[in-house]
DNA sequence: GTCTATAATATGATAGAC
DNA sequence: GTCTATCATATTATAGAC
């Protein structure tokens, strides 16, 4: 051992990135579920089993701490929508799109309570990736979309107002689940539910963008028998 | 003055109750930029013009304080679905539905943080709320749209679901006020803002119930000229 | 690098003068 | 009824032993 400035794999920086990811993962649900000023550091000690001095060894402040947490979390962010692309297919663009959302508001939550959290009191830690990065991204997608549109590919809709929506629709089986758990008479979501969310919000969408393979329309003309539920695949 | 139970307006109990509002209508401000734990006492009593220990006088505690707030919210919010009935129009109905919580969204955003912020961090003081009245509201709504479904009144749906979608999409237009400020470049949202997005949730959930006359559809047949966009009335 | 003990501050709540 | 002064506690952060 000549120099020891080596770090082999199984080395001191690793075990040290290895602390590190599993004290932000026990902040993740702490932050989620207690809020940045509701959330102690005490209490995220007691969370990661590690004494209080230890976190702000690592972190310096409960803030930097946070932040760390949310630099984290938007990496995640970014790269959903992918699958939205020029040449794509509108349909199976969206439909891929708002699986990959609705898969993450069931692996992520908390991840995404603390994104909403703090966008819902003024986005102080996020205002730069709010106006920037994402800005620019739905900038560029939102041309993707009046593309298809213009290129009679879909109905008429407003971009960035659609994908506000969708934003919404997803993120709520996350932000929600509390609520939605409650007024299903659940303990917790099941599988199923988020595949009737997810069943919902592509109806919404697709058919709302002109995208589903219109069926016989019910329109004035009662008295048939009810029109059978358009069940897509996984469904529960 | 014979009786001093007498109370006429402009007495004693009136002018309690201006302030007991006051403070709430401060409350509802200051909760909702800064959430339960985020807010303080001293925070709360320099926003109203009042002294802390005045606060205390009137409420007791912070959290009879907050438990007060969220009430008087709740009240507000039970009152949005009155519009969907079993003898009415399914798009009318829904139409009115959504356009009231997108009233609300622009009129009372600060109301519409508190409860997210408290749903969010797991409704603790909302429980019976949520697995109570609004629960059983949501079945008896949904007992309405089944029937509309059921009568080939309008595309299949699952209605619980649907109405989670329409509470994203609306309420996301005051929680998340910030995000969408921030992709739209606006320091806060203008009323075409909020035109727009409750054209967009108009069609998704209207064109989505298979409820919108349904115009030329641009299918696979592209090459033709941009359809015209389904301007509503209220347009930006 | 790790952790116990403690400092410095902020917060919810109240006693008691007016 | 109202408000100043103050208490008791909880919280972030750090000093310093190991």
């Amino acid at each position: 051992m000549p120099q020891d400035t080596a770090d082999p794999v199984g080395g001191r920086a690793w075990q040290r990135r290895k602390r590190l990811d599993h004290i932000l993962a026990t902040a993740e649900r702490v932050f989620a579920e207690a809020g940045f000023e509701g959330a102690s550091m005490a209490e995220l000690a007691a969370a990661s089993g590690l004494p209080k001095a230890n976190l702000h060894y690592y972190f310096g402040t409960k803030e930097a701490l946070y932040t760390a947490l949310l630099d984290s979390i938007l990496d995640l962010w970014l790269s959903a929508t992918d699958s939205i692309r020029p040449e794509a297919d509108p349909a199976q663009a969206l439909e891929a799109y708002i699986r990959t959302k609705m898969l993450w508001s069931r692996s992520r939550p908390f991840a995404s309570k603390v994104f909403a959290n703090e966008v819902l009191h003024g986005a102080t830690h996020l205002r730069s990736y709010l106006a920037g990065p994402l800005r620019t991204l739905v900038q560029e997608k939102s041309r993707v979309v009046q593309g298809w549109i213009d290129a009679g590919r879909m109905q008429a809709i407003d971009p960035p107002h659609l994908f506000f929506a969708i934003w919404a629709m997803t993120q709520t089986y996350a932000d929600f689940s509390v609520q939605i758990g409650a007024v299903l008479n659940r303990p917790e979501l099941l599988p199923e539910d988020h595949a009737a969310g997810t069943d919902t919000i592509l109806q919404l969408v697709l058919r709302g963008c002109g995208l589903e393979p219109q069926e016989p329309l019910p329109v004035a003309e009662a008295g048939r028998a009810a029109v059978a539920p358009p069940r897509r695949r996984r469904r529960g």
